[in-house]
DNA sequence: ATAAAAACAGTAATTATTACTACTTTTGAA
DNA sequence: TTCAAAAGTAGTAATAATTACTGTTTTTAT
């Protein structure tokens, strides 16, 4: 028995899976903290961590600082908006077959790639237009 | 008249030059230290950050949770070993035109991305092995 | 030469995250 | 159904990377 039940990993695993937008820890917090009053923030970067070393959900680095955390564990690209920060899902072909690519000349082993898109989101794009 | 000659920033500026292994602002900051013994950390930081605002250097996220640095601006990918952590350049064909496969679906406006591959490098491969 | 602008060294502050500690839950077996 | 070991928790302290601040030194246009 190494993994026991508890209710505060449910209630943030339970929270990401009605997210599409990839809070950070620090927004789990406070989100979850509504339900759930006297969680830590330390409960809060544990069950994360665990979670995303089982597999169940997984992490995002998107190159600003801050860890962001999505509850679908597929393959599949992010977004994120130079102007507001947000950070989105993006709908497009799978491109995971570039690690084949750079394998060619490589003389160790590719496992896998990290690849993040930026932009501006389409509400900012809107914004800046008028 | 906004930026002015400095000594320090010549010296960062050509340390990093001659370096492939994109070290990161200590590791600057130490090396530097021996030909320029009193430099501050802090002026390493700054003088990393206006570099690669200038567009005269890169910064590279590649998830470890420090930036390195490179002086290669050209667009060119980036190898992490998720063994030893060292991070190295990855000769393969170009990859940029993933950013129009990203736009298709897409309301905003996709202007670039960022992609690093990790797995074992060559050394960490052959220790492994043996 | 000189003075305003920029940069500096050294230090303090900030931010995200992890570690620690004494207490509480979970759970498998008595 | 207890009960104790393992795992988890809240709350707080510590860490690590980076940025901000401050009084002094450099740069540079006049």
């Amino acid at each position: 028995m190494a993994l026991k039940y508890s209710r505060q990993r449910e209630v943030i695993k339970n929270f990401l899976m009605t997210r599409k937008d990839h809070p950070t820890a620090d927004a789990v917090y406070m989100n979850v903290r509504q339900q759930y009053p006297n969680i830590s923030l330390g409960t809060v970067y544990r069950n994360l961590t665990l979670l995303s070393d089982m597999g169940e959900i997984q992490r995002l680095r998107v190159g600003d600082s801050v860890d962001h955390f999505d509850a679908d564990t597929s393959s599949h690209n992010h977004f994120v908006c130079t102007e507001c920060g947000g950070v989105s899902d993006l709908d497009m072909e799978n491109i995971d077959r570039i690690i084949e690519t750079a394998g060619k000349n490589f003389g160790g082993q590719v496992k896998g790639h990290v690849t993040y898109f930026y932009g501006l989101c389409e509400s900012c794009c809107r914004k800046l237009q008028s």
